[in-house]
DNA sequence: TTATTACTTGACAGTAAGTGTCAAATTTAA
DNA sequence: TTAAATTTGACACTTACTGTCAAGTAATAA
């Protein structure tokens, strides 16, 4: 099971790129970069966007995986988390068949 | 499909209580009830646990729905919700079935 | 009308959490 | 040892959230 971090990390090492190289394409600091990608910072979705870019990863699959990661750290601690999340799925459900108030 | 705000507020009435009374009850300012109630703040799990007592709710269904409307919200915007949470459920049961590391 | 009650709203100050930047420290590789 | 790559922590700044309070609305009764 990874996390962002890692996936960041292990496809950056795996085309051998330094953080410096990246961080420059993502136009961040390399420090911000090293605590992405040990998880000790979130990467905000535009970061996600170029960093699936320069990584070649699939931008989609990278977003599942962060937003899915900070839900289940979120709540990973909860004696009733399955259930939280499927009454989740029934108000995201109705949500989207509704329309919006505001 | 009720909010938390909604269950508190339909519940609270029933009872024929006031916000005040509640509030009190609580140890909160009514002001800050009454905004609970209208999902302008969310409550801590303190003060669900009091309100589960004096509006005779059942505690833990109140911490989920709780917890679900904060997933809901935060994530029914993003096309990959669903998605999201199936990949949620497989981290957190990952999580719960192996060691913490800290 | 005035008074009272229930609730709502917005401003306020304080706190907590997150941001990027930078330099120093550490680790790794040659 | 040297240099490069990475990590760490301090810093100032911003944003979000907290409870408190007073003034506001709305409805009802006197």
């Amino acid at each position: 099971m990874e996390t962002i971090g890692q996936i960041l990390r292990n496809k950056r090492q795996t085309l051998g790129l330094f953080l410096r190289q990246v961080s420059a394409y993502v136009d961040i600091d390399q420090a911000i970069l090293s605590k992405i990608e040990r998880n000790e910072r979130k990467p905000t979705k535009e970061m996600l966007g170029k960093l699936s870019e320069i990584l070649k990863l699939n931008k989609d699959e990278l977003l599942v995986q962060f937003i899915s990661d900070k839900i289940a750290y979120e709540i990973a601690g909860e004696d009733c988390a399955e259930k939280v999340l499927k009454v989740a799925e029934k108000k995201i459900k109705y949500l989207k068949s509704h329309p919006i108030q505001n």
